[in-house]
DNA sequence: CAAAATATGTCAACATGGCTGACATAAATT
DNA sequence: AATTTATGTCAGCCATGTTGACATATTTTG
């Protein structure tokens, strides 16, 4: 996973406690890392249990939801967006189609790649993850005024490698069309 | 890491876009979900690379980075923060002190305590992994217009767990005043 | 068509960083 | 004096990442 990071002795000071107070120079993000951290820890949390009862860990769901949110994906496509080797991917996704969660048929046009789909089994099974993780955002959501999420969905973006950021935007928005016309 | 989620065949649709048109009725916070994952992997990956270089880790960086925040920090609160187990823990801060990064004193009133400081030298490495990250921070709310950072601070923290959202929040804004202060 | 490139899979070995269980030691508490 | 607490340590297991070497089928190219 990932970090936080830290440190420094002379930080602007007056940065995470509760009133306004920001930008007071250009060096003084140690809530934001701190706070990343900690609001990814509790987010990947709640899926955590749940993979427990499978014996899958975060390597399967992450294999699940992007398979599930891009239908007939190629391997290689996957292996970009997880940015893992071809080896570690086919020992989690081994298991992930022996076990039915998903299955891979053979390309039309290309006979060589084996497009990936999410059964209904492997569908159920990200839409509950996904709905833990969705009720997080929405409760913060809905404990913070309107405009919270397009704020969210701003900070975030930015946040995204210049170079990856339109590509990310691009497969986002592919997996929304691609889902909603179904 | 960690995880995102995905699928449900009703996503209220239009989310991801460029525009406004949020909160389409509850549940539409895919967008999130896959922004959240993006920007953490590219956030966390920063410091890797540097990291490489000492043949340390992301478990490392980790606990530096606390122990840099809470100078004489015990090993139970670091425990505590970190949510693994002593001998994980154990493992990766024998290197750190091994290495430098890290000296523990004998506790005063309680001799039994081992607190943990920063080096200089571990507090410098510490600073540089997190002016990575800050740069990274700092250019987004660049890009974004002023009240980025409080709109993230916020979001951020409502993200949190709201059991530990108190106790984070009071961490943080303790390490600010036990660094700010030297 | 034959040769080369591509998409995917697989075997083997290794590293990191989690985990559990069992103990050990010193210091504080009862 | 007995127990609890704070910490450390040994040993082994598991999940998931890595590299390197090949194998197979299919498409593309010279």
């Amino acid at each position: 996973m990932a970090d936080i990071n830290s440190s420094a002795k002379k930080p602007a000071a007056t940065v995470a406690e509760g009133g306004g107070m920001t930008q007071t120079g250009g060096d003084a993000a140690w809530d934001i890392i701190e706070l990343l951290f900690f609001a990814y820890r509790d987010f990947v949390g709640d899926p955590d249990e749940v993979l427990l009862k499978y014996t899958f860990g975060r390597a399967h769901h992450r294999v699940l939801h992007f398979v599930n949110r891009n239908p007939g994906m190629k391997v290689a496509d996957l292996l970009d967006i997880l940015n893992i080797t071809k080896q570690s991917l086919g020992r989690v996704l081994k298991q992930l189609v022996d076990q039915g969660f998903i299955v891979q048929k053979e390309g039309e046009q290309d006979r060589r790649q084996r497009l990936l789909y999410a059964t209904p089994k492997g569908e159920a099974l990200s839409h509950r993850l996904a709905q833990l993780q969705t009720e997080r955002i929405n409760r913060a959501f809905g404990e913070l005024g309107p405009g919270a999420h397009e704020a969210a969905r701003r900070f975030l973006t930015a946040m995204i490698d210049a170079d990856n950021r339109e590509g990310v935007l691009r497969l986002i928005a592919r997996a929304d069309r691609a889902k909603t016309r179904s």
